[in-house]
DNA sequence: CCAAAAGTGTTAAAGTTACACCCATGT
DNA sequence: ACATGGGTGTAACTTTAACACTTTTGG
C-alpha cells in the first residue's frame, strides 16, 4: 500500500462482503443454492434471487463468514469450500433494482460493495431446502439459471469455468457433491456437467471407474425396471499425492 | 448480501486495497518486483518491503487500479494482468511493525485493509527499475526473498503456485516474461524455475520447442564461448484454441 | 586442445480415443 | 417379448520418460 499522490480520494465508503457459490448435485443435474426473501411480494420492482452472502462482521474472516453461510444453509458443518475471487467493479451495484433493494434490506448507507465469492461443494440432502434469517434457499440447475441480482449470474458463470479446470486437476472434488453410495451413471453425469459435453461409456468406465479411490460395494439398486447399477463409494485414503 | 440479524455489527471501517506481484524472468531467474519507500532510513523499526500496491481510491474498479500500479511500475503498457485472490484475514495487518508503518504512510485511521491480490507477467526492461511516488521498485529472485510487510511473502508464494498450473494450462503466458527474442536454455530455465525441477533437455527441445508458435530466427548468439545458440520468436497468433 | 554449452533420436511405457454388443430386470 | 439402462474389451494412436553423444566456438 502506497500513499495517495493523486488528488484523488481513498475510498472510505467501501463495504466488504462474501457471497458464496454453493454447488450441489441430485443425481441428475448440478445445481446451485439461491436464497430469496421468504416474505417478499413476488411483484416487487427489484430482483429477488442472489447467491447466499452477506456484509462482513467487524474483524471478522472473510473465510469464517463463508463457512458460516454454508454452514447456516446447509445444516450441516464441513462442507469443502475456497476462495474464488473478489469483484469489485463500481458498477456491480449500480443496476437501479439492486440499487432499491439494497436500501431496503440495509438501513444504512452503503457505498460501493466489493465482494470476495467463495464456491462450495455439497452433499444435497433434506436439509438443504430451508429458510434461515429470513431467507429460503432453494436449489436450481445452473442450466437454467434465473434471473440474479448483481453480478451473480456472472459471478456463477465464473466459478464453473473454474470447476472445469478443477475436475482434471483435483479430480476427487467431485466426490463432496456425490452421497456417500452412489452409481456409475450419476458420477458420469456429473462428469459431464462440468465438462460441458458427453463421455463415452466404455472409456469412462476404463478410465474413472477403476482408479484406486473408487471402490465398488456390494450393494445394487433396488426396484428398478431394467438391469440394476453397483453402487460404488469414495476412499479418501487411496487418493495419491 | 443478506442484512445482519445478529448483535454483532457490520465492519464499516474496513478498507480495500490492491496489491500486485509483478513477475519478471531476467534470462536466468524468476523475478519478483518490490517497493521500498526511497527515503527511508534503512534501520527504521517497520519492515520496508512490500508488494506494490495502494487503497482503492472511490469509485475505482480494482481492475483499473491493478493496472496502473502495473504501468507505473514497469513504464510501459499492455502487460498480462489477472487477479489472483482477496487476502482479508483481519490478522493480516495486525504486526506491530506493520502497524507503525501503516500510521506514518496513511494519515488516516485505517480499520482492517483487505488486499486484492493481482499477478501481472511483464518484459524486465531499463525502465522496470524506477522510482514512483517516493518508492523504488527492485526486481528480488522469487527464490531468495527477504522479510515483506504483511502478508505479502505469503501471497507471493500462492502466486507461484497458481503459475506453476497456469504454465502448463497456458503454456503461451510465458512469454509474457521473455525478451521478443530468446533462447531455447532462457526458455527453459524459465519452465523450470516455474515448475520447480529440471527437465531433461531433449525432451524439453522435442514438447516445448516445436510447438509451432515458437519459430526459430536465422539470428544466433554473438561472442559467446561456445557454440552460440539460435534465437527464436513466439508468433501468438500460432497458438490453437 | 580444452572448456562450455548447443543440438539432436530412439525406445518403452503409459495414457487416450474410437468403436458395438450382450446382460439383467420389470412390465 | 420388449424396453431400459448396465456392463464390458481391443486396437490404433498419442504422449511421456528415460537415456548419451557429437558439434561449435573462444580462449
Amino acid at each position: 500500500m502506497q500513499p495517495d499522490n493523486t488528488t484523488r480520494s481513498i475510498s472510505f465508503d467501501t463495504n466488504v462482503s462474501v457471497d458464496c457459490v454453493i454447488l450441489g448435485f441430485d443425481g441428475e443435474s448440478l445445481k446451485v443454492l439461491l436464497s430469496r426473501r421468504s416474505d417478499e411480494d413476488p411483484h416487487a420492482q427489484y430482483t429477488h434471487l442472489k447467491l447466499p452472502g452477506r456484509l462482513l462482521y467487524a474483524n471478522e474472516d472473510p473465510d469464517d463468514a463463508a463457512s458460516d453461510i454454508i454452514n447456516q444453509l446447509t445444516g450441516t458443518r464441513n462442507h469443502f469450500f475456497q476462495q474464488f475471487r473478489a469483484f469489485g467493479s463500481p458498477d456491480r451495484t449500480k443496476n437501479p433494482k439492486d440499487v432499491l433493494w439494497l436500501e431496503n434490506a440495509i438501513k444504512q448507507k452503503i457505498g460501493r460493495i466489493v465482494t470476495i465469492a467463495y464456491f462450495s461443494l455439497v452433499r444435497i440432502n433434506n436439509r438443504t431446502h430451508r429458510t434461515f434469517a429470513g431467507y429460503d434457499a432453494t436449489w436450481y440447475k445452473v442450466s437454467e439459471l434465473p434471473e440474479l441480482a448483481f453480478d451473480h449470474s456472472h459471478i456463477i458463470r465464473e466459478v464453473l469455468k473454474e470447476l472445469e479446470d478443477l475436475s482434471t486437476l483435483r479430480p476427487h472434488l467431485l466426490f463432496e457433491m456425490l452421497p456417500a453410495k452412489f452409481t456409475a451413471l450419476q458420477l458420469r453425469h456429473l462428469h459431464e456437467q462440468i465438462i460441458g459435453h458427453d463421455m463415452d461409456v466404455r472409456n469412462f468406465a476404463k478410465l474413472i471407474m477403476n482408479k484406486p479411490y473408487i471402490v465398488p460395494l456390494d450393494e445394487w439398486e433396488q426396484n428398478v425396471s431394467h438391469r440394476a447399477a453397483r453402487y460404488y463409494k469414495f476412499q479418501p485414503s487411496k487418493v495419491k499425492k
